[in-house]
DNA sequence: TGCGGTAGTGTTACTGTATAACAGATTATT
DNA sequence: AATAATCTGTTATACAGTAACACTACCGCA
């Protein structure tokens, strides 16, 4: 028996118990795959399950390492494969300027206030801590459309990456 | 005679000809660079003058196997020190979704209505045909200062490129 | 006129990020 | 079963970026 992904009654060897508020994004992502005729397999659902536990972004690479506790025979292409997917299912996003990856804060809303797929947003990212947060601002994203239509371009994507310093970096410089 | 190809009265071997609007801009850059204190040396030039030279993004290692045309022994450290000096005078840009670098539209303007560093700005870039155009626009660059501050983040620098179709590639999937 | 500091470059080696290409396995579909 | 489509395993490689140290040129100065 060469079992690839036997996700059976009892889940997998090399299952790991999950968070409840991850169990829960999770469940989430998977009905909205099926919804949209793509199938969160036990590979994806694991590196899913890796970025939604973390509070920060994950390089792919800090990502293959945590995969190989699960998941020994891991390599590059195991995670790039797998991350293309979640990316193109808009359930995390690339943060550009830290080649890493976030899980989409709006991905868990089930109801997918945006159609199921992509959305425009952007980060905030603190350059003394570290932290990272999604925004989706309609003022920032109309200005994008707006400027783009200036110069005779259609926007179909915007990556906007704001760095700086969070309030509690602030707060903690000036006392 | 060693020389590596034909160069004109008193400049280094090595040294090619280059268009009119280029030596012009390298001009404004020495001076640029003078009066902040910084030196544009040769090595710089060369590379400043291969990202001007060229009318898309050019990525590190294109420039690196540029560059040895006109010296053999550049390596990595070579390109990207050249890099880092001219980013910090504000005479390129990096585009983060390509890694590539192109040089700035505003440098040109020996005024520097910039104050000579760094500038908000903003990349187009078409899908299609690889067209990248910078521009500078002050609603974009505004909007996503209040994001920020209605996170309570300070915004240091903002990274925003945005993907789409350019007008000639509209128009040409359209007839 | 020898010294020490700074800045720039050469050189080697390495870490990190991402993809190509091919092979095997799985799951519908017929 | 045959077929095609999809997913995963595996190896190898390309592309991006940095660390560390050696060497030179230049400047100010004892
Ligand atoms: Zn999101
Ligand atoms: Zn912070
Ligand atoms: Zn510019
Ligand atoms: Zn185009």
């Amino acid at each position: 028996m060469a079992a690839g992904q036997g996700s059976a009654a009892g889940e997998a060897p090399g299952q790991r118990e999950l968070p409840a508020d991850v169990r829960h994004a999770l469940e989430a992502a998977d009905a909205r795959c099926t919804r949209a005729g793509a199938q969160l397999t036990a590979l994806r659902r694991q590196v899913l399950a890796l970025v939604l536990e973390s509070d920060q972004p994950l390089g792919a690479y800090a990502l293959l390492d945590k995969l190989k506790a699960q998941r020994p025979g891991a390599a590059p292409p195991t995670v790039y494969r797998a991350l293309d997917f979640l990316l193109e299912q808009g359930l995390i996003h690339k943060v550009e300027r830290l080649n890493a990856f976030v899980s989409c804060v709006e991905a868990g809303h089930d109801h997918a206030r945006h159609g199921g797929h992509h959305h425009p947003h952007q980060f905030l990212i603190c350059r003394d801590c570290g932290l990272t947060v999604e925004i989706s601002d309609h003022a920032v994203s109309d200005a994008v459309a707006e400027a783009a239509a200036k110069a005779g371009f259609t926007a179909v994507h915007a990556t906007v990456e704001i760095e700086g310093r969070c309030a509690g970096c602030t707060a903690a410089h000036q006392g």
